[in-house]
DNA sequence: GTTAGCACTCCATTAAAACGAGTGCTAACA
DNA sequence: TGTTAGCACTCGTTTTAATGGAGTGCTAAC
């Protein structure tokens, strides 16, 4: 069977009906339709054949039609248009250049989430690839350090390191020193075994609290990476959409939202897409098992220095793709903006 | 009317039902109780009476009786007994002394939660009492200085400064040294405008940038006041009782616990309590809004050298007030032995 | 003071009926 | 050959009625 013009009038029709009103569409209401000046009737044979074809389906023999998986794919794809309204609300999103971005990310997901009414989470950077910028070693007490990791894009790591014997003000200056000027400017990755060696050496007796540094930084690292900072917000938006908001379903997609590190997952998929193009994952296509009723856009943000995560917002498949994915591109835009270009 | 030790009786085997079934308890299943030899017609009088007294209420004609918001007052104030049950599960709280307090309350929220099946919040400790252990200034790049401050409890809070001109690695030497000798050890309330005028005096030419790190710590510690820390944990447990979990309810719930800063009332007012008594908020009493049909306990905790704050469990009013009472009790006991005694 | 008995209330469940939105199919029409 | 009017049919939703049962309050007897 072939997909002429028509048929995909008649489509687009249903489709944005549903996104709408969230109800079936039956023929009569897109005969209505100014573009389509078609009767029920015929309308109606062509839904059948639209139906043959898997783009839509009836939740049962008297109603109306409601789009498939595979529909809603092939509107993102081929039907969407770009959405020009009022993007007055993405002018607000109003970033400025904020000194930490965790904060901005915070700040960030909450526009996101009370600008579209969909739950929305954003992923902390990678650090692995990212650079040190300095240490700072300073004693706490008699037998622990505090050491302070700086990396670039203003990430700033704690960590209480215990000593095994006492702490000399003098060590932690020297101490302080050497780490700087050999570690700074590398990313975790490029501290090399050979390196640490060396480093060790210089060191001299002191050589055990270099190893306890180090160890701390790769483990703060490291803890960072298998269970990334995610910030969240509007997760009690779904309650917005009936279609979620009934018991089972929607305590499953809080509780993931509320653990996080389910979402980690969605994280990676999205961030191996070598592109910086706006993915969309429509029910089963999202690898979190939790949102095979839901839809997900995500967009890979860079904030310069090769900082990087993603953007998600999460809402039901009949979400508003038009203007989620509009608002995602325009905030890229603007991130690049300000943080790219400089 | 008297409130005789029979009516006494009664009421407490109506709750006990009721905390286990939610469901409305009938003179039958009362006259069934092994320690009551009274027939349901002798229940149903004395039933009435209770009701009359206000004590419990039937939600329509021809059901059984249910607890009123006094009566459950009157039940956690008299009639509830010290639980004895397998305090394994407190056992398995097992907690170690943790450096970080953040670790510590996170952990515990998250334990608490899964182990009472209710919703779990901890509020920080407040650090306005709190004493500073030191104030690390370093260089970040030319006109960036980050401010590490460090409190008891080994709280740390970082903060990035802009300094007006460039800064000199001489001069921040200089500044760590005078500012942690004339600051360590007092707490936030204790540096007053005269100590503040004698550092910029000490501090000649570089005043200024005493005034920039004495603003971001105030301003640190501000923050964290109006938006203080809360870790919560578990939300999502409440659709595991019917009379929270329909859509209405269960969403303002839900966006309470994911908003956090509402809490604060909770808090503050649980905070003000002078005793170390655990306290019950029924229904009402609770000063969020939102808690009108839940019952909140709380108990306020203490780390040594004054870290304090608040742990709440909130849940169904027919929680398990006796689990969750000593369930805290244990805790709290672990917790001074290990924080208190040394 | 306690209890058996009974009429009564009212919610919950089930069954039946009415409704209506929407379909598929057929036959007529341009 | 594509389009459309007409109509019987399907099936979920809503409405109404009927039935059952849990539990009560009251009365009268013990």
């Amino acid at each position: 069977m072939e997909l002429d013009e028509r048929k995909l009038k008649i489509l687009k029709s249903i489709i944005r009906n549903y996104l709408e009103t969230g109800e079936p569409v039956g023929s009569r209401t897109i005969s209505k339709d100014p573009e389509l000046q078609l009767s029920s009737a015929t309308i109606r044979n062509e839904m059948a054949d639209l139906e043959e074809m898997g783009l839509i389906m009836q939740p049962h023999t008297s109603a109306g039609r409601i789009p498939t998986d595979q529909g809603y794919r092939l509107y993102v794809d081929q039907l969407m248009e770009d959405s020009k309204r009022e993007t007055k609300e993405a002018n607000q999103l109003l970033i400025e250049r904020v000194d930490r971005v965790e904060l901005l990310l915070k700040n960030l997901a909450k526009i996101l989430a009370s600008n579209t009414n969909y739950a929305t989470l954003i992923s902390a950077p990678q650090s692995r690839h990212n650079k040190l910028k300095f240490i700072q070693l300073s004693k706490v007490d008699e037998r622990k350090v505090l050491a302070v990791i700086m990396m670039e894009g203003n990430v700033v790591r704690n960590s209480i390191l215990d000593a095994v014997d006492e702490v000399d003000e003098q060590v932690m200056l020297k101490m302080n020193l050497l780490l700087n000027t050999m570690l700074t400017g590398l990313s975790i990755d490029e501290i090399s075994l050979g390196l640490i060696a060396k480093l060790k050496e210089e060191a001299g007796e002191y050589s055990h609290i270099v190893e306890k540094v180090l160890n701390a930084i790769s483990e703060t690292i490291r803890a960072e990476e298998n269970d990334p900072q995610i910030y969240t917000s509007g997760a009690t938006n779904i309650f917005k959409y009936p279609e979620l908001s009934d018991g089972e379903k929607a305590s499953e997609l809080l509780s993931t939202f509320e653990e996080k590190h389910v979402l980690n997952e969605l994280i990676t998929t999205s961030m191996q897409q070598n592109n910086h193009e706006i993915q969309i994952y429509i029910g089963n296509e999202s690898p979190v098992e939790t949102m095979k009723d839901c839809s997900v856009v995500t967009a890979n943000y860079e904030l310069g220095d090769g900082l990087q995560g993603i953007i998600g917002i999460v809402g039901p498949k009949r979400m508003d793709y038009e203007k989620v994915v509009s608002t995602l591109r325009t905030l890229m835009q603007q991130l690049d903006d300000i943080y790219n270009k400089k």
